[in-house]
DNA sequence: GATAGTTTCATACAACTGTTTGAATTGCAA
DNA sequence: TTGCAATTCAAACAGTTGTATGAAACTATC
């Protein structure tokens, strides 16, 4: 143990590699290289490549999934064990666009790295997100106690389009800034949070005082 | 030219094999083996590894996109170069959700090497989708004819909002059925198209009547 | 200050990758 | 049939990759 030096340095140069230039075509001696160590060390801390990158997503995964469950259980303690729907889908999607979103040049390596591994999808990671499905379980269960008259058919559809703009908006930022000729401020980020919340929360209420069956647009 | 026989066993070969097992554990010499051709046909006619993955996204990438015009351009002209907003939404993800969703068993190749294509996002496959952005800014240009009222941002909002409700379904659809235990029923397309656009178009006129401003939840 | 355990190092390994080569084969036209 | 171009083929190429090895250097304990 002792010091951490080598170990920590490989996990700061290979975070900000993969975040600048992605998975793809940074190899370990790329790493081993901006980290001033040896080639063998990878290997001799983190048993392989594979388990190097899932201990950077790992870390900030956690980090960010503590977060969301804070938001979460603060709300409902909050509110007796009941939270208001946006407060829970804030607590869902709010973490997870402030961790990556916001002005470019003050992103920050792990900002950056998240993006990265939300675009490319490499098979470690894709593992990792596997294992999320019991955290979200609690964000449906939350969601079903702040909606009981809702359907469950319906609390996952809501939760799974909160998650897809959110998502899909990091991942496309890039694409929306042109699309939209910069009109788009993805620099704000709190906008862009309650624009997620605002709609995730209409696809969950809407039409719920009057029936229980979900509203549809009639086609053509 | 005569016989495109090889050629084209090699797409055939490719795209099932790249449905199937992904970009990054199928090579050249996988390909060629299913195809029953030599290894150096891929480079004699398709000149790189890249430029077959790039035409096979191609081929399939056009098919959708002609539809959607197809679609849009029919609903506009219907209705006099101004068609309903939920119909425009329709043609953007309608033929997309067609494409990649339905009853497993019964998916095509195609279907599953365009899930690949939405999951991996190879770099030839990145730079096609890179040019996508003049297609879409027809949508938006039928979207702001369908809400004159609306302002740019909210109409690119929507637009971005839409897609990513159509892509990360498909994209996430085993996550879903898993986590939602098989009560998200994800082959009954028309069921996933008309609750995408239900969505992107309550996104799209929450609060029109009233105010141009954009409504908000409030925070907290 | 010798010893045992940890960490670093240069180097080699073994396998796999996409691509190229140049000769053989094929198919078609004159 | 002859000639020429297009196509196929086996083989090699050149480079890269992650990983393993065994010796050297270090560190802390007794």
């Amino acid at each position: 143990m002792a010091s951490d030096h080598t170990r920590s340095a490989i996990l700061t140069a290979a975070e900000r590699l993969y975040a600048d230039r992605g998975f793809s075509d940074v190899t370990l001696r790329d790493i081993v290289a901006e980290a001033g160590v040896n080639l063998a060390a990878v290997n001799y801390h983190f048993g392989s490549k594979d388990e190097l990158i899932a201990e950077l997503f790992v870390t900030r995964s956690v980090q960010t999934n503590r977060e969301r469950l804070r938001e979460l259980k603060a709300a409902e303690e909050q509110g007796g064990g009941r939270a208001p729907i946006e407060v829970i889908l804030r607590a869902l999607v709010g973490p997870t666009l402030r961790g990556c979103l916001g002005p470019e040049n003050q992103r920050s390596t792990a900002a950056r790295f998240m993006i990265r591994a939300s675009i490319e999808s490499v098979p470690p990671i894709r593992r990792i997100k596997n294992r999320e499905i019991d955290h979200l379980r609690k964000f449906a269960g939350a969601m079903r106690r702040a909606l009981p008259e809702r359907s469950d058919v319906d609390i996952y559809w809501g939760l799974n389009f909160a998650l897809a703009m959110a998502h899909h908006t990091i991942r496309e930022s890039e694409r929306l800034t042109k699309l939209s000729e910069g009109k788009c401020d993805l620099d704000d980020v709190e906008d862009v949070v309650a624009r997620v919340v605002s709609v995730a929360t209409m696809a969950l209420t809407a039409g719920k005082a009057e029936t229980k069956a979900a509203p549809r647009v009639a086609a053509r």
